[in-house]
RNA sequence: GCUCGGAUGGUGGAAUCGGUAGACACGAGGGACUUAAAAUCCCUUGGCUAUUGCAGCUGUGCGGGUUCAAGUCCCGCUCCGAGUACCA
């Protein structure tokens, strides 16, 4: 009988939907395991033959565990939310609701095919308002919290409004914006409007203006890491800085948990890396430095602390709030014009360009170590965002503080002994310190010289607090998260304003939908696409508001007309999927305690800055706030490759419509042009469905070699543009699905990125026929029959449990899939017919290709789900040889392969090779001084 | 520039602790069955030399080193990929 994919498939899609086979819920007598994919974002291109990948990965891992007795929840849903279907309403002024439905429809429709375990009862989409209440929520939750240092932990804000109603700032160790400081008795004086915008300082979603990644195209501001080398990632448009009032989440004051966190999940080390580097911790210190002749201070931030004799000037970002302070009536002009410049450089520009420039500013600041005086500049390479936006130059122990230095001729001054500043800066921490002080130099005390640059660092900071110079101070060079869009397609916020300041709408009124607006673009006035939305602002919000929080009726409160970025909605995704249909709650307690957190995740590296950071902090506040039980999520990443396209070409001959041969295109001026993969088979072009596939390639000729067109090919992004893509529907449709699931997972291992390549899938679907073949004969004879598996059979079929258990364990699933084939070649041979080793081999193929084995479990008189069988366990006694081939190497060299008793010691093998013909003649009037037996069966005879 | 990966046949890739390369698959070549094709099965397949017997040399980006033994460890390079970029 032949192996008929088609109704295979088709039979048990239906059967897994009847049964509900894949719905799981809460059991306190299993363990239970959680599996995550990252979910997509449903574009309306569809899926190519790279997106499932990943899910194929953790869907075997999903069912592994499955049959090892887990109560396993594998979840799937949509990022719904997003720019691409907003952009498509512009353009078209279709709704992005019906684009996303639609798309939606069209990603499950090929999600089905290819008989993924996904529980889909528990199926979420971002822009559902039963899903968006809880973002809104949590919002809510982090307008309504602030972050306390001492106890590390985000606190409701009502605590920090009873301290300020006591005792002020006094004793406050707090996460916030600036170090404010204010009595008790002037927080009770200050008015309502005066106290929302001191709460703003704390709140740990707050309002604040910020300097902005500002995407004039796209018309709305993006977080750093949706901005790529200076244009936005969606797109590639230019992006500028710009001052705006926006709302953003402290997530600056969870960054070292964030970095801490990161040792306590299994992760990679590189995904790891990035992340310490985005969080970018540095320890070093703060000093503040006095203007000559005036009152004003302040303060720079520096690892260095030990090159505090080498200062030679100082510098301001241009930002900076003390430049007007600062610049004299002299040089008045000249800064301004300074300022003017640099405002006009995108960020862009700056990168591109990146050229010495700087204004002096007048001013001198006093070294609080020597009482030099040196010059204040400001310059554009020192960024108002790190620090605080100043710092102390040393030109001969800092690589842009010496290019400053060199470009406007100023002082270099070197602080390490032995090191040449003549052509570079010497920037290594590392040496003996000279000139600190110099002779003759006035010094306050600290002596640095013959230390080494740590022992120098450590004094200088001793130094510093002893006499309140400044203080000891961690950076981080993670900023906080902007939170608004200036677009339609996104959470609004549960906000209305009252007083210029923002106030939370009753959480029982949420969750405050999304209204709806007849155009997508800005309001003539410059508002936000939500501005259209007027008869919803009256309708629904201040209805909502007015009714709920007993304001009076009178009066109309504007609303936000902000949404939330990309990221709000996919922050706290797993947590959901725990309990997708609770109205009361983001998640239950019940469910929260069962599943904890997410055992395995699944997804590309692509989101190692943005979502897996914000996540990770969403999750950390959710933890505070005891929602959620787990501090961290993801217990454990894998980051699966990117599948690229192979693209073919054809060779044109210039100015003609005649195509050479890859083989002869040299003889040829020609023209290489993407040639649709689809219509080549083997890289040898189907010459008539070439000449079909575009008008003016009608009457093409061709130039064969042996008969045949031969294409070039080249490894590319997988793209409509390059006609590389491969669609799984079709490999579904012309081999079935567990042979696609089979091909991605042995084209190489997950994590790895890799070329497509439609040719080698044959060999996964023999072998599935030769599995097929095992149980039903030609003549569709069915062939498995009771009785005692033979020695051999038992060997062959142990050897893959053992191995395919390994290897999930590993995700080493390639690796798996050649042991598959050759248990089932041996199997073959053997002419192996006894179900109780055809059940064990069924059970080991489930997770890889599990329409198939569902089927032949249940032709094996199975009255269960393959699914729920039990994941056998490999028996060492089978595995064992009697005899073992050992390769024996006399010094090193001459070397024989020979039989050995399997548990041979270094007596028996001794004795063996002694008595052994050849080697005999070998050792002949030589004595053995040592016998080494290493692993893997080889044996080093020392003769001499 | 810095950080982290990687480089193995015509191709995708195996090789767990250093154990004597190239598993498995594709492709290619040859053969069987067949009127023919498809399907299936068998043989060969890193390179070079030898070939009606054995076999020999060479070989994991390049150059050194450690070791009885190196794709694997160490030192110095080349190239490719990813992340990050005035972070003081």
């Amino acid at each position: 009988m032949e192996y008929n994919f088609r109704e295979i498939e088709k039979k048990w899609h239906q059967k897994w939907v009847e049964n509900k086979t894949y719905q799981v819920s809460e059991d306190d007598s299993r363990k239970k395991f959680y599996v995550l994919n990252m979910f997509p974002y449903p574009s309306g291109a569809g899926l190519h033959v790279g997106h499932p990948l990943g899910y194929i990965a953790s869907d075997i891992y999903a069912r592994y565990k499955r049959l090892q007795g887990y109560n396993v929840l594998n979840p799937m849903g949509y990022d719904a939310y997003g720019l691409p279907a907003e952009q498509y309403a512009i353009q078209t002024g279709q709704h992005p609701a019906i684009t996303t439905v639609n798309n939606i429809n069209r990603y499950r429709e090929q999600l089905d095919k290819i008989g993924f375990s996904f529980d889909w009862s528990r199926e979420i989409c971002t822009c559902d308002p039963q899903y968006y209440h809880w973002t809104q929520w949590a919002f809510q939750q982090m307008f309504k919290s602030y972050y306390c240092n001492r106890v590390k932990k985000a606190r409701p804000i009502s605590e920090l409004v009873k301290a300020f109603e006591t005792n002020g700032t006094e004793g406050l160790d707090v996460a916030c914006s600036e170090e404010l400081k204010f009595t008790a008795a002037e927080w009770n004086a200050m008015s309502e409007k005066q106290q929302q915008e001191t709460l703003m300082n704390y709140r740990i979603a707050y309002v604040g203006e910020t300097m902005v990644n500002w995407c004039p195209k796209l018309g709305t501001v993006l977080a750093n890491d949706e901005v790529v080398d200076g244009v936005s990632e969606r797109g590639g448009y230019p992006v500028v800085q710009k001052k705006m009032k926006q709302w953003c989440l402290r997530v600056s004051a969870y960054a070292q948990r964030l970095l801490d966190g990161l040792d306590t999940i299994d992760w990679t080390d590189s995904l790891k890396e990035t992340q310490r580097n985005w969080i970018g911790r540095s320890e070093g210190t703060e000093v503040r430095f006095k203007i000559k002749d005036s009152d004003v201070e302040f303060t720079i931030f520096t690892t260095r602390a030990d090159t505090m004799f080498g200062v030679t000037f100082m510098v301001l970002a241009p930002e900076s709030e003390l430049v007007p302070t600062v610049t004299t009536e002299a040089q008045k002009a000249e800064v301004e014009a300074y300022l003017d410049a640099t405002k006009k450089r995108t960020e862009r520009e700056r990168i591109a360009d990146r050229r010495v420039t700087g204004v002096f500013s007048g001013s001198y600041a006093i070294n609080p170590m020597t009482g030099e005086a040196i010059p204040v500049w400001i310059s554009d390479y020192v960024l108002a965002g790190y620090g605080t936006g100043a710092i102390m130059a040393v030109p001969a122990h800092d690589s842009r503080d010496y290019a400053f230095a060199k470009h406007f001729n100023l002082e270099i001054r070197p602080l390490i002994e032995g090191c040449d500043v003549s052509e570079e800066s010497f920037d290594a921490k590392e040496g003996i310190m000279i000139n600190s002080p110099r002779e003759g130099m006035n010094s306050c005390g600290l002596v640095l010289n013959g230390l080494t640059v740590k022992e120098a660092i450590a004094k200088t900071k001793e130094f510093v607090k002893e006499h309140n110079l400044g203080r000891v101070k961690v950076n981080f060079r993670l900023r906080d998260a902007i939170f608004s869009r200036q677009r339609y397609w996104g959470e609004p916020f549960p906000v209305y304003y009252k007083d210029g300041m923002p106030y939370m709408i009753d959480e029982d009124c949420l969750p405050l939908e999304l209204p709806e607006v007849d155009k997508f673009l800005p309001t003539e006035t410059g508002e936000p696409p939500l501005g259209h939305a007027t008869r919803w602002a009256w309708d629904t919000v201040n209805k909502q508001v007015v009714e709920n929080s007993k304001i009076d009726h009178q009066t109309i409160f504007p609303i936000e007309l902000n949404t939330m970025p990309g990221f709000a909605g996919s922050s706290a995704y797993y947590l959901r999927y725990m309990d997708p249909h609770n109205d009361k709650a983001l998640v239950s307690k019940q469910a929260d305690g069962y599943w904890q957190n997410v055992d395995l995740y699944v997804g590309g590296t692509e989101h190692a800055t943005g979502h897996l950071i914000y996540s990770r902090f969403w999750n950390k506040f959710l933890f505070d706030l005891g929602v959620s039980i787990k501090e961290e999520p993801f217990q454990k990443l894998v980051n699966q490759g990117m599948i690229q396209g192979r693209s073919n070409f054809v060779y044109r001959i210039k100015d003609t419509n005649t195509f050479v041969s890859l083989g002869l295109k040299d003889q040829y001026d020609v023209t290489p042009i993407h040639v649709d993969v689809n219509i080549v088979s083997n890289d040898v072009l189907d010459v008539e469905a070439f000449k079909n596939w575009r008008p003016e390639y009608n009457n093409a000729e061709f130039i064969l070699e042996n008969d045949k067109y031969i294409c070039g090919w080249a490894v590319e992004k997988m793209s409509k543009s390059m006609y590389n893509v491969v669609n799984p529907d079709m490999i579904v449709e012309k081999y079935g699905a567990d042979t696609l699931r089979m091909y991605e997972m042995f084209l190489g291992p997950v994590e790895q990125s890799k070329p497509w390549d439609t040719n080698g899938i044959d060999g996964v679907h023999r072998f599935i026929k030769k599995l097929w073949a095992l149980f039903y004969s030609r003549q569709g004879e069915f062939l498995p029959s009771d009785g005692k598996p033979t020695k051999e059979e038992l060997k062959s079929i142990h050897k893959l449990i053992k191995k395919v258990s390994t290897d999930i364990e590993n995700f080493s699933y390639n690796t798996s899939i050649s042991a598959f084939m050759i248990c089932v070649n041996e199997l073959s041979q053997l002419k192996c017919n006894k179900k109780t080793v055809l059940s064990d081999l069924i059970v080991l193929l489930a997770p890889f290709a599990p329409h198939i084995s569902e089927e032949l479990w249940e032709k094996l008189g199975h009255d269960t789900s393959v699914c729920d069988a039990q994941w056998p366990s490999f028996n060492e006694e089978y595995l064992k040889e009697d005899t073992v081939k050992y390769t024996v190497s006399f010094n090193g060299k001459a070397r024989f392969t020979l039989d050995f008793p399997a548990d041979a010691d270094n007596a028996t093998i001794e004795k063996t090779v002694i008595g052994h013909e050849s080697s005999q003649k070998y050792l002949e009037g030589k004595s053995i001084k040592k016998v080494i037996i290493v692993p893997k069966k080889i044996v080093n005879i020392v003769i001499g």
